[in-house]
DNA sequence: CCTTGACTTCGAGCGCGCTCGAAGTCGTAC
DNA sequence: GTACGACTTCGAGCGCGCTCGAAGTCAAGG
């Protein structure tokens, strides 16, 4: 019930990536350039991704939205390349990286409660409930 | 019981500024340069910060860690010089601000479960309690 | 044939937010 | 006096992450 022997090779335009990935292409080339991405080439020269490659570039993505640096990320991808031994240094990275996000996400409510604070000094509505300290140095 | 007649103004140096607020000294003239400080001058041209000034620079703080632009926190800053009527389009601002601070911590913790995934992938420890999903397009 | 359009490479440019440093001015200490 | 050290102004530089665009290649369509 499965398919016959050779399996097709399922693989995208770079306008197509751009599409799927929610990169631009200009994006996508940049990436490669730098060295995140290793993509094939069709016959023309072409970048033809498969689906390891939007896999990764979504990774990425991931890893840019929470603030890794590329240099890292970099890093990363070269050990990735060097083979299965360089798991545990990957899995450190990502695990540095996870306290970082945490780290930034703890930042980030704290600035949001300051905000959410001068919302209601300005008799605004932040949608949270507040125990309301005083001391209002105002600006 | 209370101090005599005239208010001693409390001002500081911009050494003690910059340690008092965690910001370089140079980065207080920068701020101050495109208008989100102004600051007092003592007679030898030296600038004094006050307890509202250090509030302020406290507050810029908190909006630049959370990725206000500085040209949003000028406009801002431009509304409280505009006086007491300005209010509203400043709480405009901050309610805009903290949409965006929301959606920024949601992005986040995405990534973070992401990330997280991964680390599971790997063998590691995140220090979350995982609902696995199957899916792994490896990398 | 010639055009169109999607692609290629690669260097340059941009916007942001600092960050630095040169050159000058003070007040105090020795 | 002179040396120090903390300050001043202001223009330039930097690191980051794209973003753009010029010039060229190629295949399909009319």
């Amino acid at each position: 019930m499965t398919s016959p022997a050779v399996a097709p090779p399922v693989t995208h335009s770079i306008a197509d990536a751009a599409a799927r990935t929610g990169v631009t292409a200009h994006t996508l080339r940049y990436y490669e350039r730098i060295g995140l991405l290793d993509v094939a080439r069709d016959p023309n020269g072409r970048r033809r991704y498969d689906a390891t490659d939007l896999a990764r570039v979504t990774f990425l993505t991931r890893l840019r939205q929470s603030e890794m640096p590329i240099r890292d990320i970099a890093r990363y991808v070269d050990l990735v390349r060097e083979g299965d031994h360089t798991e545990p240094q990957r899995l450190a990275i990502l695990q540095a990286h996870r306290d970082a996000v945490v780290h930034r996400i703890d930042e980030l409510t704290q600035a949001l409660a300051v905000v959410d604070f001068k919302i209601t000094v300005y008799g605004g509505s932040t949608g949270s409930i507040h125990t309301l300290h005083t001391e209002s140095d105002c600006t």
